[in-house]
RNA sequence: GGAAGCAUAGCUCAGCCGGGAUGAGCGUUCGCCUCACACGCGAAAGGUCAGGAGUUCGAGCCUCCUUGCUUCCACCA
């Protein structure tokens, strides 16, 4: 007995009610069984500072519909959920905070700083997993991991010490991009570009003579973005086929300010073309300089302190903060008479992606993957198809990294993070990588060592949270039954930093990949198309929609309408739309359940399955509609195409099922004379409600479960009922043929009537006029839909016209011509520009399909179902002509 | 410099293997408080699928060119 249910849909306190229900019964729990199929996905652990965003409830809705669609298809779903320590940004909060009570860092100390950041975790960390419930996340939370939690932390080491052993780890002095705000390196992938205006100083040094001295007639000159590196300069270089330099090779210019001879070295980097055809060599503060300099044997001087102020290699300028130095050094140039001039330049300057600061590029003694060898098979998976990329675009963004992959720096001078399992002896300075503290210095035994005091990379430990979640290093049950994982899902924009790193490791460590699938999508940007920023302030926060429309209306929302890896727009109208169909469903469920309810008091009987020949053709239709339509969603599904999938459970749902099938039936049901009759309606009416409810389910969870409870008593929840299946029995073509043809011709007369102005209220007669048995049949059987759709009295079948009210409108749907004696209202002219109208339209479609088949290369060429459907169609319009032009003549035309 | 994407109704976007654009939502116009729903019902208007060429019996979809916008990668000092 269902509950008495309120007008409009209100989400609120429903969901909330369901989601304690679905984990007080542990359905999200997904334990190995060797009985079932898994199929597995890892979510993408959002951040402990981050706040659910739109990117992460899209995200989250996508990896959600899938694992409920799953789940329900009879598959043992695992959603591993989890978070990420997020070094760099976790670690810039905590600073952030303690500033505001007045606290540094480094007067913290380590071990402080880390307890803090603990806290911190212990109080935010878990902000955002309750903010993925209010979703609907169906994450098995009894697995929740955290990438710095006892296992991960075994399985980051396990990684290290392996790589190290086998060379793919090492530590080198490289350039590397340094971010002097965060006080930290960061790899490539952290770096982003961005056009700044800036200057193009022109600025010479004096050439050295033959006999040593510093000569003020012969220059070389060149231009530099930023002067303040000269300080480091080590030589200067030019192409060495340049004509113009060729007496200039073997000598020697003397860099000023610094007073040092710096050699003149040719090297093909130098462009001929660009500027001077000169350039000026830091090896220290650029990545081609330096690599000119290793080429070369130059000296690298840096000249920078981490906070990007000028070092004691700077000579006078020590102490000064970049730009200023830079400001100072030109001046002092400007006085030497060595500048030549200041030009305006716009140019590209890398900044740290965090904080937006200017990258330094410094020489530093760093920890890399090398990386050659270990991307081979993640290159080759994607290549053979092993690992599926959807869109399939998103291929070539992804070799593009591949082919151009450069070692990856992943220690980082942070506190918070995967501390580098490296030793550095006290004594003799042997560095002894190993999963603890040796005891003693494998080299010189002595028993001080020191751990290196940097951290590693945030993407160290994702890249490994495909197994490390499974239980990796150990070899578990979980990671031999759960792994490889289906399906990732996650935007384009961490392609590089997560993506590949995951499918590599999971090559290196468990000699397999680490999903089957990746599913891209996009960002979602505001509805002026921008990206949602703080900055900006246009950022839309997903609870509070969902505190306004409910969880389902926003899924809906992201969901529909919306391609693999394209970006998407946020519009308000179109959340008000999702929360108008959830009302919609709504509405026609406690429509139904009010019919059972007030049937079953009358008579006392349940709803029973209709025995043969008791199904009327209306319910034979909508049956094998949703034939079909279980067919298509789950073809969609299977291959990722959520959008299409849920726009036809739409479809369906509010034009077949509610506009057509109830209005339909709804005088069956209101009739007690035919108890069978009423009873197959409304057995219908709950059949297709439930399996469209299933349907839809894994993208409103919530409505559906609440209507599919108080629908039935069977099942305690919807989510892990039985996916509808197609079933050939339940297709039926002729039904279907002749309920749309009954619609066309209530359609028919309600465009007339419509067109006509004819009030509601005015019932008409409609005679119905053909040939053809079969239609004449099909009407008959349909005779009470005039009245209930399309506002008739009476209606009456003939072989012929005659009888028939000369001023009657007429309406010609294929087979048949209905009329309708509307005398005082009809307008002969208006109905004769009506007609002809209708014959200038199946004039054209004739010419079409006639054209077609008198093509002799169409009908040698195309496929014969193309050709019999074109057919069809010709004996279709040939008679709708035939009928229309038998009525023009009527009409005296 | 290299690459990718987008250009379809007034707006925002779907469109699977090439087979009439009955596309969707919003918006617009007209008529309806019809006993599930006005968060609704019915009817309608609105498109040279950016432009051009080609392949094909047939192109929104495939190929080439042009134009405009977006993004990613690289970065020349």
């Amino acid at each position: 007995m269902s509950k008495e249910l309120t007008k409009t849909y209100d989400p609120k306190g429903i969901e909330d009610k369901l989601y304690q229900k679905w984990l007080d019964n542990k359905y999200f729990h997904a334990k190995v069984d060797h009985s079932k199929t898994p199929f597995t996905i890892v979510i993408p652990p959002p951040n402990i500072t981050g706040q659910l965003h739109m990117g992460h409830a899209l995200d989250n809705t996508m990896q959600d519909i899938l694992i409920r669609f799953k789940r329900m298809q009879g598959y043992n779903a695992l959603w591993q959920p989890g978070t990420d320590h997020a070094s760099i940004a976790t670690e810039v909060k905590i600073i952030e905070k303690l500033k505001e009570e007045g606290i540094d860092k480094h007067d913290l100390g380590r071990e402080k700083f880390l307890e803090r950041a603990w806290d911190w975790k212990k109080e935010y960390g878990g902000r955002i997993i309750s903010q993925l419930k209010k979703l609907g996340s169906s994450c098995d939370w009894d697995r929740e991991r955290f990438t710095m939690d006892e296992g991960c932390n075994r399985a980051v080491t396990e990684v290290f010490v392996k790589m190290h052993e086998k060379g793919y780890i090492y530590k080198g002095a490289r350039i590397i991009n340094w971010c002097p705000v965060c006080n930290t390196s960061i790899s490539d992938a952290e770096v982003e570009y961005q056009e700044q205006a800036g200057h193009f100083w022109h600025i010479k040094y004096p050439l050295i003579s033959e006999d040593g001295s510093v000569s003020d007639t012969e220059f070389l000159t060149f231009a530099t973005t930023r002067p303040e590196t000269m300080l480091g300069d080590t030589a200067v270089a030019i192409h060495p086929e340049d004509e113009r330099y060729q007496h200039l090779i073997g000598r020697k210019v003397m860099l000023p300010i610094m007073n040092r001879e710096i050699p003149i070295v040719t090297d093909t980097y130098v462009d001929r073309e660009f500027g001077t055809g000169v350039v000026k060599i830091t090896p220290a503060h650029d990545p081609n300089d330096f690599e000119v300099g290793k080429r070369h044997n130059l000296p690298v001087i840096n000249v920078m302190n981490d906070d990007a102020t000028i070092n004691e290699n700077g000579g006078k300028f020590a102490g000064m903060e970049r730009y200023e130095a830079r400001k100072a050094i030109v001046a002092e140039l400007d006085e030497m008479g060595l500048l030549e001039k200041i030009e305006d330049y716009s140019h590209n300057v890398g900044t740290h992606d965090r904080c937006k600061t200017t990258i330094e590029p410094l020489v530093k003694e760093q920890w890399f993957v090398r990386m050659d060898e270990l991307i081979k098979p993640a290159v080759e998976a994607v290549k053979s198809g092993d690992i599926k990329l959807i869109p399939e675009r998103m291929e070539k963004t992804y070799f593009n990294w591949t082919d151009n992959i450069r070692d990856w720096c992943i220690s980082r001078q942070l506190w918070w993070g995967h501390r580098i399992p490296a030793y550095y002896c006290d004594e003799c300075k042997e560095v002894t990588v190993a999963k603890e503290m040796p005891k003693m210095c494998p080299k010189c035994g002595c028993a001080h060592l020191t751990q290196d005091p940097d951290t590693l990379d945030t993407w160290f430990s994702s890249a490994l949270w495909p197994f490390e979640t499974l239980g990796w290093p150990d070899e578990t049950e979980d990671l031999k039954y759960f792994y490889p994982t289906d399906v990732l899902v996650t935007g384009y924009d961490i392609i590089f930093f997560w993506v590949i790193r995951m499918i590599f490791s999971g090559f290196e460590q468990m000699g397999e990949k680490p999903f089957k699938t990746v599913l891209f999508h996009g960002l979602v940007r505001d509805s002026q198309g921008r990206k949602m920023s703080k900055s900006l302030g246009n950022g839309i926060d997903p609870l509070e929609i969902i505190d306004q429309y409910g969880a389902d209306a926003l899924r809906l929302t992201l969901i529909t309408g919306n391609a693999p890896g394209n970006d998407m727009r946020f519009y308000y109208e179109r959340v008000e739309n999702s929360r108008n169909f959830a009302n919609k469903v709504w509405n026609a469920s406690r429509f139904i359940m009010m019919n059972m309810d007030s049937v079953k008091e009358k008579t006392g009987k349940e709803i029973t399955a209709p025995a043969a020949g008791e199904l009327q053709p209306v319910d034979k239709w909508i049956l094998s509609k949703l034939n079909t339509l279980v067919k298509d969603v789950t073809d969609n599904m299977e291959s990722f195409e959520l959008g299409i999938a849920v726009q036809k459970v739409y479809d369906f749902i509010w034009d077949e099922f509610c506009d057509w099938y109830i209005e339909m039936v709804k005088p069956r049901l209101y009739n007690t004379d035919d108890a069978a009759s009423q009873n197959a309606a409304l057995w219908t009416l709950k059949t297709v409600l439930i399996d469209a409810l299933k349907l839809l389910h894994p993208y409103m969870p919530f409505i559906t479960e609440e209507i599919f409870c108080s629908l039935q008593s069977e099942e305690e929840t919807i989510m892990l009922s039985r996916w509808p299946q197609y079933l050939a029995e339940r297709s039926f073509a002729k039904e279907e043929r002749d309920i749309e043809t009954i619609k066309e011709a209530v359609r028919g007369i309600r465009n007339i009537r419509s067109e006509m102005n004819v009030a509601p209220s005015r019932k008409a007669g409609v005679f119905v006029v053909s040939e053809d048995e079969e239609i004449l049949r099909t009407f008959t059987e349909g005779k009470l839909f005039f009245a209930s759709l399309a506002y008739a009295s009476e209606v009456t079948m003939q072989r012929d016209k005659s009888g028939i009210d000369q001023d009657a409108v007429s309406v010609v749907i294929p087979g048949a011509t209905l009329y309708i004696p509307f005398a005082e209202l009809v307008d002969v002219a208006a109905e004769i520009e009506r007609l002809t109208k209708e014959q200038k339209r199946l004039e054209g479609e004739l010419a079409r399909v006639n054209g077609m088949l008198s093509n002799e290369k169409f009908v040698s060429k195309a496929p014969e179902s193309k050709i019999a459907e074109e057919k069809e169609k010709l004996e279709k319009y040939t008679r709708m002509m035939e009928q229309v032009t038998d009525r023009l003549a009527q009409l005296g035309q």
